[in-house]
DNA sequence: TTTTCATATTATGATATTATAATATATTAA
DNA sequence: TTAATATATTATAATATCATAATATGAAAA
């Protein structure tokens, strides 16, 4: 903390706040974030993303709508599911480092 | 991503699912999200944490009695100012991996 | 071709967040 | 004392989020 190169990047995240909290705001909410780390083991259809968050069909169709307008996550369907994985790598690192913190 | 490790921590990172949220819930708005970018510098009060992220002097106030509640900051009076600063390890970490994800 | 299954969409009320204005408090200076 | 400064609190209206129910769509199975 307070390195030099941080220093210089603390005007860097400025500019990028908005993004930044944007970006975080989906990870704030106890079941959008079981979601995001399901994703993150491996692609997911939807009913096995209802079974990992416990939220309803609908509550996680809406997630999943959300996450998909802000350019997290992508979908394909295959036959009658529909898979979604993410693909902003940002959030994969993130996630990564949210393992590191908390569950060390 | 994906590691046995990691599989391990799906698990705890679903019981505390709701205290990460919560967390990052206070990083998730530009302005408390530089608000606590600034604190990761170093100790600031309240006037300096106010040109830090262009927020009104009631919302900054209002900012930082929720962080306190959460536990993520504390603050000592000094004179007329007070100071705020992050006692909460994970934030700190945090921050920097986020410096690390989003200004390289 | 109807039914079933998986998912999406729409609507809505309840709750939470945000921004702002107004007022209050604590400390120092005059 | 009184005034000025820094910060906190309260109130409130505007907006956003959340949960739920109801309905719709698209693909496969019967």
């Amino acid at each position: 903390m307070k390195s030099q190169a941080q220093k210089k990047s603390l005007k860097e995240l400025k500019h990028q706040s908005e993004e930044v909290a944007a970006l975080l705001k989906q990870l704030s909410h106890p079941q959008r974030l079981l979601i995001l780390c399901s994703m993150a083991e491996s692609e997911k259809s939807v009913g096995e993303i209802e079974a990992a968050c416990g939220a309803s069909q609908s509550a996680v169709s809406q997630f999943l709508k959300g996450m998909r307008l802000e350019g997290l996550i992508e979908s394909r369907r295959e036959g009658k599911q529909i898979y979604y994985k993410i693909v902003d790598k940002r959030v994969l690192e993130l996630i990564r480092s949210l393992y590191g913190i908390f569950c060390k």
